[in-house]
DNA sequence: ACTCGCCTGTCG
DNA sequence: CGACAGGCGAGT
């Protein structure tokens, strides 16, 4: 479900509400993860301290709780939600946290691609995948990081756009969403772009997600994404491409295509994008 | 550089 | 019932 827009309004709004905040209680639920949730763990380095810091890598977040710290990745399906401890649990909450104002963090993964796990505070930068990262496309220099995957290989560009080494934090909507509004065909070889079109891409890329975070990120007709608060995002609205198959393009009108990249689908309009 | 598997849920 | 879903990593 989320990639980088979506999960940093997931931080900006668990920030807001429990950022200085003391955990009381920590509660886990057993089910199998990717990475296990382990109860003790989070019981024993957890509880009594306060969230200090919630920052994001791409799509990962990163918790500072003292000398403690967590990872969280959201997957496909996964929801960190602020809610009353008198509010139903979802389906599939894994783990909740009870701060002193009375606030409870939840986190809820239907599918658990996601995880969230514990460790020392200093070993939180290097958890793997991290060190491998590349750059933020909102802080990093996103032409280099495609100039550079250009020397390196000539895969599609929609599949290196997806590779979280080159690009931290584009995921598939915004792959397609992006290559739209450059003009690029998903096909096309990203050692074949010319250093005008990266430049293109690269503008489009962070323009893309800055108007997505502004939006709140994007709720798909599924409703698989609400911000920590419960809010819906309303980018939906704005989607060019994505998940529009046999739609008119809305600059020329032709319908929507869909085609299966690394197994994934890719949105593009056939007369706009070469 | 692809394909599959990991899971649950929804839609046609 | 199969196809598909906003991600990622292992295996080939």
């Amino acid at each position: 479900m989320p990639e980088l827009p979506e999960v940093e309004t997931v931080r900006r709004t668990v920030s807001g509400a429990l950022l200085g905040l003391r955990v009381e209680a920590v509660e886990v639920a057993a089910v199998k993860m990717r990475h296990p949730l382990d109860g003790d763990k989070w019981r024993r380095l957890i509880t009594g301290n306060r969230l200090e810091s919630l920052d994001r890598r791409g799509k990962y977040l990163l918790a500072r709780f003292g000398q403690a710290g967590a990872v969280v990745h959201l997957g496909m399906s996964g929801r960190l939600l602020v809610a009353r401890p008198g509010q139903a649990r979802l389906a599939h909450t894994h783990l909740v946290l009870h701060f002193e104002n009375g606030l409870d963090l939840r986190f809820v993964d239907p599918r658990r691609f996601g995880f969230a796990v514990v460790m020392a505070a200093q070993e939180l930068e290097t958890f793997p995948p991290l060190p491998e990262l590349g750059p933020d496309p909102l802080t990093g220099d996103v032409e280099g990081a495609l100039a550079a995957a250009g020397r390196r290989q000539r895969a599609p560009v929609r599949n290196v756009l997806l590779d979280q080494r080159v690009l931290a934090g584009v995921g598939n909507i915004y792959a397609s969403e992006a290559l739209f509004r450059a003009g690029i065909h998903p096909q096309r070889s990203v050692a074949a772009l010319s250093a005008r079109r990266r430049a293109r891409l690269a503008t489009a890329i962070r323009q893309v997600l800055e108007e997505s975070i502004a939006a709140g990120g994007t709720t798909l007709a599924d409703g698989g994404f609400v911000a920590s608060d419960g809010q819906a995002g309303y980018f939906a609205v704005q989607l060019a491409v994505y998940d529009r198959e046999g739609s008119p393009c809305q600059r020329c009108g032709k319908p929507v295509r869909r085609l299966v990249l690394a197994g994934r689908s890719a949105y593009y309009c056939p007369s706009c994008q070469h």
